[in-house]
Order: C-alpha cells, then sequence, then structure tokens
DNA sequence: TCAAATTTGTTTGTATACAAATGGTTTTCC
DNA sequence: GGAAAACCATTTGTATACAAACAAATTTGA
C-alpha cells in the first residue's frame, strides 16, 4: 500500500508556486494604490521598452499567451493607459505603445517595483541572492 | 522622463512566474494521461499523508485559499477520488479522505511525480539543486 | 507563382488564485 | 453563562493561465 516518501513540500513545482505567491502577496501590497497587477506591471514596462509592440510579441516579451494576452491589453487599454493603431505593413497586427497617463503611471509605480524585488528577496544575503537568480534563470 | 533601468527580465517574480510555468508545463506533460493537475495531485498527496482532514486544513497545507480549495475539492469529489464525511465534533467541518481509486490513481501517479521534479530541476548540477531548494525554501 | 505552412488575433471552456462579504459553529475569556 | 472573537465553509466577482479551434493575413518554398 505504502503512499511512502512522495513529500510534496520537496517537490520544486510546489516550492516555486509557494515562493511566486509570496511574491504577488508583496506585490499586491504595495502597487494598492497603483491600481496595477504584476503582468499589467510587466506589460506597462515591456511597452515602454519597445515604444510600440503588437499583442503576440507582447506576449511573447512578458510570458502570457496569446489568450491571457488580449485580457490583460483589454483592461489596460479600457482604462486608457495603452492605445493601439492597426498596422499598414501587416493587416493582422494592432500595435500598442504607452498613452500619457500610461507613461506617467509606469513612472510612478517603478520605484515600487524595485521594492517588491527588494522585499521578496529580503530574506536572502546579498551573496545568496545573486545565486538564486543564477540558478533560477537556469531552471527557466 | 527616463522610463528608464527597470528591467523586467531582473524582477524575482517575473522570474518566479515563468520557472512556475515551466514547471506547471512539465507536469502537464507527464500527468496527460494522470488526469491531474498540480493542485489536485498535491490535494490527494496531503489527503493520503493526513488520513482524513478539513477542507482548510487541507487548504493550508497545500496552500490554497478556502475559495480554491472549494474548486479543487468538489472536482475531485466528483471524479470519485475523494469522499467527505460530516464531522461529528464539529459541524461546521467536512473531512476528507481517498476513496480506492483515488487511492490507486495516486499510487500510479507518484513516481512521475518525481519526474516532473528530476526533470525541471535537469539544468542544475546535484550541488546547485541544493543549494536552489535550500534558497527556495527561505524565501517562501 | 501559388499552394502549403506559418503567424496574428479571437473565442470558448476549464482551472487556479484571491479579495470580500456572509452564515453557521465553536472557542475564548471575562 | 454569555458576549465577543475566531474559525469553517460558501458565494460572488475579477484576473491570470492555457488548451483547442478558428478566420484572416502573410510568408515560405517547391
Amino acid at each position: 500500500m505504502s503512499i511512502g516518501d512522495y513529500r510534496l513540500e520537496e517537490q520544486i513545482g510546489f516550492l516555486l508556486r509557494r515562493a511566486h505567491q509570496r511574491a504577488t502577496a508583496i506585490f499586491s501590497a504595495r502597487f494598492a494604490g497603483h491600481g496595477l497587477t504584476p503582468t499589467q506591471f510587466a506589460a506597462l514596462a515591456k511597452i515602454a521598452d519597445e515604444g510600440e509592440v503588437s499583442q503576440n510579441r507582447l506576449g511573447r516579451l512578458t510570458a502570457m499567451d496569446p489568450a491571457t494576452m488580449k485580457g490583460v491589453i483589454g483592461r489596460l487599454s479600457g482604462r486608457g493607459l495603452i492605445a493601439g493603431r492597426a498596422d499598414q505593413e501587416d493587416r493582422r497586427r494592432t500595435q500598442w505603445r504607452l498613452t500619457e497617463p500610461g507613461a506617467a503611471l509606469l513612472a510612478a509605480a517603478q520605484k515600487d517595483g524595485f521594492g517588491v524585488t527588494a522585499e521578496t528577496l529580503d530574506p536572502l544575503s546579498p551573496r545568496e541572492r545573486a545565486t538564486f537568480l543564477r540558478l533560477l534563470e537556469k531552471i527557466t
């Protein structure tokens, strides 16, 4: 019968899920005033990097599939933080860019973005932080 | 204006989200034949550990809030993998346990559970794995 | 060149994740 | 003993996450 020796607490998926939950909770607390979710903030930051970007490409840059991206884009554009224009060269595409309010919100929120990472990594020493980030990237 | 120097790829929340996505994808591939999601498998494994457990307690053990737990419990019991009975001592509680088919499915799936962790950690050396797990637990 | 393959974006459906509010039940503690 | 506090479970609503199927547009390649 022995359902033995499988320990949920030692499985990497479970640990990653919990760590991600904690990071999300820290994000939510610090971003309550901005009204942005982690994925919405990621999308704004990447649109700013790119200047102008299509929906699918933005999804690849932020690790969201097309169906998820559609929802995120819809909520951001619904709030007037981003605006889209039809691409003349490829009529399947819409190119998205920050609006002025979107750029202002992103600028105001960025220092809190750094704060989230700092607080999440707080239990680690500087040396451990570097190691952890290196290994985390390796398994991604 | 300088929207500068915030790099999404260096933020811990983004890295954890991507790593968790990869772990989930590996899980899904290996568990396709079992028809279990990561949270459903976690719930089955913890119920097996506990013998009998209430819904909220199971949620604490598996890191799911009550609303999420309700859905997971509903799907597992709907498939006949777990069964509940009213707790006599505390009439708020339902105690959940594995059914015979649930125990059989868990037993059949467990080796694949180890496989998920192994494949997810494959890019790391044994030494790196130990370090990574230690640091991951520290930030959780 | 033109059919096949790929890409972009949408829709539908299922499954977490969590906030907030609620109704019962049990525990605490004065 | 009884009111206040805490706890169990549910419900509603919003937001990812992703599979699968689809239409339209573009690119590829024989």
